[in-house]
DNA sequence: ATCCGTGCAAATCCTTTGCACCACG
DNA sequence: CGTGGTGCAAAGGATTTGCACGGAT
């Protein structure tokens, strides 16, 4: 189980990661490690997502046009994708995965499947209710 | 149907694009350009780009990872996702799109989905044959 | 005491922008 | 002709890298 040093910055990013629900861009992850660790680097943030990354103890999801985002594993390590809003940004879970039944398919046309990502995007209840006619 | 003027140079990335049945990168796109334009900018590709986005004329797509690539829209509107090789990076076309029936159901919550898009990424069975035991 | 991870600054990479000039219509 | 598009160079934004120092083991 190589894992590297145990810093406090490091501890401090994953336990934000775990406390948030949804993904998280790395500036919103700087901004709360910065109220406890005002002298951090932001380089130090990617290093330590870097590390996690490779660790396999968060997952990266590219949502809102190609933004980065990164969300912590579950233990039982669930399948989850997301959804954002055009107009808010807020993000939402997706019901389901639909990619499952395409994967056989491919398997047996000898394509290997590592991994998948879908992106939805539009806007939510509560933006069209602001705006009668917007959209 | 505003359309801007008439360039040489987007004439000539339009019909470029036009000939390519898969997405396209900036680099692959300006790579081909400069062969017949070799004084253009990459600004003017990507401005071209832009306009042809704005147009309805291609469609946006990111693969591998983050990368960005663009593709033209066939006359009758097809819906089309793609898959990567990881190892290769060639790019496949997707069988069939998954999401349409999510879409109902994401709709009765009151989301309205705008666009979406699928990223599926593995090793395609030209390289799995190539190397027998590295996947 | 060792040496990995950090903070800081500079370097890179990709994309956008400002501006003078050229060419499409 | 007029003005919108172009080439060029510089600016921007996100991420990466080099390096000396400090902290974790």
């Amino acid at each position: 189980m190589e894992s590297g040093r145990n810093t406090k910055q490091k501890q401090l990013i994953l336990s934000i990661l775990k406390d948030a629900e949804l993904p998280m861009s790395i500036n919103e992850i700087y901004a709360k490690v910065v109220d406890q660790l005002p002298k951090i680097a932001k380089s130090t943030i990617y290093r330590n997502i870097d590390a996690l990354l490779s660790q396999n103890l968060i997952d990266k999801y590219h949502l809102n046009d190609n933004e980065v985002f990164y969300r912590i594993k579950s233990d039982r390590n669930e399948h989850k994708h997301f959804v954002i809003c055009d107009d808010c940004k807020k993000v939402f879970d997706l019901p389901s995965c639909p990619i499952h039944e395409i994967e056989s398919t491919m398997e047996e046309e000898g394509f290997l499947i590592k991994k998948h990502q879908i992106q939805i995007s539009g806007i939510c209840k509560e933006c069209i209710g602001k705006s009668k006619n917007k959209y």
